[in-house]
DNA sequence: CATTATCTAACAATCATTATTATTTAAATT
DNA sequence: AATTTAAATAATAATGATTGTTAGATAATG
């Protein structure tokens, strides 16, 4: 999990300044497993500072993404979510109200490419998404 | 695979009309296996249908997904895409290109949500999606 | 504290997708 | 075969998420 102490020491390293809008952002990407989108995130910011603009968001995290920081999830069709764990992880989202959880079990040993594919995909990863109603939509 | 014989029995068993734009969009996604974008299908009916409108493509690929005849792949940052082969199945996608092949494995008996989350999800099923680079582009 | 490269905010633009509506048409009925 | 009608089409506008642009503001460094 992404600490505000490590996100700011990798952006210094790659040249890249520490505003009061990109620590907040890290603070709220800290420990959070809520899998915000980028308007969820910039509600939040918005509450401290309320000049702030979508754009930096949205700049922040792309930021984030490519620096590997955070993961990009594409699992909910209406919208990009955040997670700060970037420990390989799985997981699960309501089909009603796109909540999504995480699935921390390893499926690494069964989950492999067939070997039929191999020689047409260098594969860096897989993920899995599970799909299904959660308690409080049904 | 759906077939246009069984698209347009489906349909018409839902008080639907058959009209030429869709039974080409019938035919192009029978024996598709190219996970076409909705762009992607507007460009080949347009070249029978020149005036066809992006908007019949895309109630029509609605309509067919809310029978559950193509799956919708959220897998693309992009865009979606559409699979007429609705058996359980998986994909790999190029983070570069962007192609996507089917994985035809079952990986049902060793993947499960964690009985710590079954309280909380009522799980239909599950899609992984393997990401790599494709040769065509290393 | 002065410099400078980067960042922010405001705004416009883009792109995929959806909504609206008048017109057309498939297909059931006469 | 003509009529009817509910549904589909095409054209168009609208929406909503995301990205691009730019002038001014600011973090970080010496």
């Amino acid at each position: 999990m992404e600490t505000v102490e490590k996100l700011t020491k990798t952006l210094r390293n790659h040249g890249m300044k520490i505003t009061p809008q990109r620590l907040m952002i890290f603070k709220i990407l800290e420990n959070n497993t809520s899998h915000p989108s980028a308007e969820q995130v910039f509600k939040r910011v918005k509450k401290i500072y309320p000049t702030v603009s979508f754009t930096t968001i949205y700049k922040t995290l792309e930021t984030l993404r490519d620096l590997g920081e955070v993961q990009e999830l594409i699992i909910d069709e209406d919208r990009k979510h955040y997670d700060p764990n970037t420990d390989t992880h799985h997981h699960v989202i309501c089909s009603n109200c796109k909540k999504i959880l995480d699935v921390f079990e390893d499926f690494s040993q069964h989950v492999k490419l067939p070997d039929t594919l191999k020689k047409d995909y260098t594969v860096s990863g897989f993920q899995i998404s599970f799909h299904g109603i959660c308690k409080d939509c049904n």
